[in-house]
DNA sequence: TTAACCATGTAATCTGTTACATGATTCA
DNA sequence: TGAATCATGTAACAGATTACATGGTTAA
């Protein structure tokens, strides 16, 4: 089992969820693709960690909602208790502002640019999605606790709010030093 | 070319190094092992962005030294004006945050503490970092410009004790709030 | 004496992306 | 009419990790 199946069964212990809604789900967290995600799911299948029901719909396709079992939870009650990998970053954008000192201003400008907007786009969805999180628990966060399945999901879209934010103080101070 | 062989030109931009030199520098922005830096160092070279000196040496074993071509110097330019990529992380530790609400209290907890460690041992390494780039400068970090060819390490060092920072903080909000 | 560091490389495997394949519905 | 959404899957390829391979020096 590798972490994208932990991965799937967390987000199945808040859910029930189809394949495609696990990519949708998935996505914040972790950048993965349908056809990554498809077979897993047919593997946790096959090794009894999760259990499907075939759901048919009028006007949409019909689909296979996925849920965790007992053998499937037993598996990420034991995962959570082992060593976390180190988290991996690849971002092409440090690697560019390493070498921007033989490039013109222009370049730099255009680049920091981008990378603002970029983060100002990500910052609009993780507030709506904060805001959509409230309307979930009925108004206020606040009372959620660890036993709560929102638990994880608010605390991290308030992670990625901090982060966000820190990146675009961060892109505002190299503008305004350097590139104004 | 993929993203990391500019990566490699993109340090190599700053001073001439070996494969392994790169393999330690680079790894702050991105991650890779040597398997993977030496073959795409060789077909770097057989197309003509990079060229090595060999050098020999006693107590340690000979090295390549590589520097960078105008050829070379010409791709990063042209890749510095391209589009950015998003950046992509994948960390375990929000997977099992999502799904902790399914386990014990002392489980959080260790995952908590954990992760808090980890990122003041980050702190620690980049505040290192920072000392040592200080003296590389001369002293006054304030009067690095765009084109020295420190800045992308300074402004990047800068950024990651910001963003370790902000991860301490959220840590410390999650401990303080659902786990004291 | 044992581990870590320096230094380079290849082979096997696993992970992740892009492309191929299908097809109805809904909204602009 | 064309793009986006819902929905599932496979195949080919690219990217990344682990393991195999070698071997001297240095510090705990």
């Amino acid at each position: 089992m590798n972490t994208l199946s932990y991965g799937l069964l967390s987000i199945l212990t808040v859910a029930p969820c189809s394949g495609y809604d696990l990519m949708l789900k998935i996505h914040l967290f972790w950048q993965a693709k349908h056809s990554q995600i498809y077979p897993l799911l047919a593997e946790l299948e096959k090794d009894g960690h999760v259990q499907f029901e075939l759901v048919e719909q009028t006007n949409k396709p019909d689909k296979k909602v996925y849920s965790i079992t007992k053998t499937g939870e037993a598996a990420v009650r034991q995962w959570l208790s082992e060593p976390t990998a180190d988290p991996v970053t690849r971002d092409e954008f440090t690697l560019k502002l390493y070498c921007i000192w033989i490039s013109d201003p222009d370049t730099a400008k255009k680049l920091l640019a981008d990378r603002t907007a970029m983060y100002e786009a990500k910052l609009t969805k993780l507030e709506n999605r904060m805001e959509q999180l409230r309307v979930i628990v009925g108004g206020d966060l606040g009372a959620i606790t660890l036993h709560s399945p929102y638990f994880g999901a608010y605390t991290l879209v308030q992670r990625g709010i901090m982060y966000t934010r820190t990146n675009i103080e961060w892109c505002g101070w190299v503008t305004r030093t350097w590139l104004s």
